[in-house]
DNA sequence: TGTACATCAGTGAACGCGCGTTCACTGATGTAC
DNA sequence: TGTACATCAGTGAACGCGCGTTCACTGATGTAC
C-alpha cells in the first residue's frame, strides 16, 4: 500500500495467488460443511467447485484431514473474535453487562455459523483427534470469561470442599492467580451453561419449546449470572 | 411359558427369527456408530459382520436411512428408561433428591452410550430430518423434569416478564397444569444446564479442565438447583 | 395326515456412483549470473 | 537486460476402494383343504 516501500508482505505473484487459493478452497470447503456436515467435505467436491482437477488440490493442502483441521482452528479463531469484540465494547462496564455481552456474542455468531458452531462444539468427529494447535484458539473464550472472574471481588467468597476444589484443580491452574476456587466453580459452570443454551438452540431441541430464542437466552443468561452470584 | 396356551406373542418359527434378527442388526449398528460415528454405519458391513449377504438386509431394513431414524428412537427410548429408573428409586424423597437422582441417570447413560447420546444431542445428522415418531420418545425425560415443577410450591413465585413469559409459550402448555411461568423459566434452565455438563464431558471438552467429573457433575446438578430455588 | 400352493429368507451378480491419493508430465513463473 | 536453469502450478489418467440398492433366482418354511 506504502508506495516507497513496495509490499513486501507478498513478495510474488505467485505468492498472493496462492494465498487467495487457499483461502478460497478454504471458503468452499466451509460451504460443504455448511450443507451437508462434516461427511460432505470432499477435496473432488471443492475441486469440482474451483473448476479445477481435484489432484491440484495437494498442492495447496496435504490431506482431507490436516485441511479439516485448519477449519476447526479457523472457526475456534473465529468465534474468539467475535466474543471478544463483543466484550471489548462494553469492557468499562459492569461485570454482569460484559458477560451477557460474552454470550451474546457467542449466540450470534453461532446463529450466523451454525455449522463452525457444530465443527467445535458438536459430536466429535470419529477417529479423527484434535491436534496440539486448536488448544490455544480453543481456549480463548474461556480465557474471556476467566478474566471476568478476575475482576469479581474475592472477598466474602465460601471455601469449597476439597473434593470438589481437587475436582477442578486443572482449571483452577489457568486461572487468573488468587481466584477463589468457589467463584472459578461458579465460572466453569457458566460456561457450562452458555454452552447448553447455544447448543440447545442450534442443534434444535428448542425448536417446539420456546417460541422467541432471542428474548429467552437474554432471560437465561442475565438469570444465571444472577444465581451464580457473578453478577459483580 | 403357559403350557396350557402355547405363547402366541411369537407365533411362527420365522417370526421368532426374524425378530432375534432384527435386534441384532440394529445392536451391530449401533456398534458401528460407536466405533466411527454415524457415517460408519454401513448396511454392507452389518452384513459382513452377521455373515450375510449385503442385500439380505433389505428383507429386514426398508433402507438405512430408516434404520438411523429406528436407532434415533430407540436411543431416546434407553435414555428415558434410565432416567425414570434413578428417578423412581427416590421418588418418595425430596425434589432436590430426585433432580440429582435423574441427573446422575442421565450422566451414567451417556457415559455407558456415549455414542447413542451423540446420536440424539450432538450435530444432526445433515440432511436427516427428524420424523414425527421420535417426537414422543424425545420428550419422556423433560416430561420427568415437569413432574418435579409440579411437586413444587407454587406460592411465592414471582411473576415472569410478559415478553419472557410469551417466548416460553410452547413449552408452558406441556407443563402439568397450573405451573407457574418463572418455574417453568428455571426448569427449563436446569434442562439446559444439565444437557451442557453432559455434554461437556461426552464431547470431551472437559478432558483438562475437570480431574474427577463425576464429583464435580455431583457438585454443580446439587448447586444448579439451590441457585435456581428448585431444592423445594 | 398328506398334498398343492403361497409366502418368505437368503444369494450373488450387477448397476452406477463417489471418494482420496499418486504419478509422470507440460507449460508457465521466478532466480542467478 | 538477457540468457540458462530451477521451481512451481496444474493436468489427466489411473489405482483401489467402498457404498446403497435392485433383481432374478433357489430353496426352505408355512397354510388351506
Amino acid at each position: 500500500m506504502d508506495p516507497r516501500r513496495p509490499t513486501p508482505v507478498t513478495r510474488t505473484v505467485r505468492e498472493a495467488a496462492r494465498a487467495e487459493l487457499t483461502a478460497r478452497i478454504r471458503r468452499i470447503a466451509m460451504d460443504q460443511i455448511a450443507q451437508g456436515g462434516t461427511g460432505a467435505l470432499t477435496l473432488r467436491g471443492i475441486a469440482r467447485q474451483m473448476g479445477v482437477s481435484s489432484s491440484a488440490l495437494f498442492r495447496y493442502v496435504p490431506s482431507r484431514d490436516a485441511l479439516l483441521t485448519d477449519l476447526i482452528i479457523d472457526a475456534y479463531g473465529s468465534l474468539a473474535d467475535a466474543a471478544e469484540a463483543a466484550e471489548a465494547a462494553v469492557r468499562a462496564g459492569p461485570v454482569l453487562e460484559r458477560w451477557v455481552a460474552i454470550c451474546h456474542g457467542v449466540r450470534d455468531w453461532a446463529l450466523a455459523h451454525p455449522h463452525e458452531y457444530a465443527l467445535i462444539f458438536g459430536t466429535p468427529v470419529p477417529g479423527y483427534v484434535a491436534p496440539p494447535d486448536t488448544v490455544a484458539p480453543a481456549s480463548r473464550v474461556p480465557a474471556l470469561l476467566s478474566g471476568l472472574l478476575g475482576d469479581l471481588p474475592h472477598d466474602d467468597v465460601p471455601d469449597l470442599r476439597p473434593a470438589t476444589r481437587a475436582a477442578i484443580d486443572p482449571v483452577l491452574a489457568t486461572m487468573p492467580p488468587r481466584v477463589p476456587a468457589d467463584l472459578a466453580a461458579r465460572g466453569l459452570m457458566a460456561w457450562t451453561y452458555l454452552f447448553g443454551a447455544v447448543s440447545f438452540e442450534i442443534f434444535g431441541h428448542r425448536r417446539d419449546v420456546v417460541a422467541d430464542p432471542a428474548a429467552f437466552f437474554d432471560h437465561e443468561v442475565h438469570r444465571i449470572a444472577t444465581a451464580l452470584g457473578l453478577a459483580g
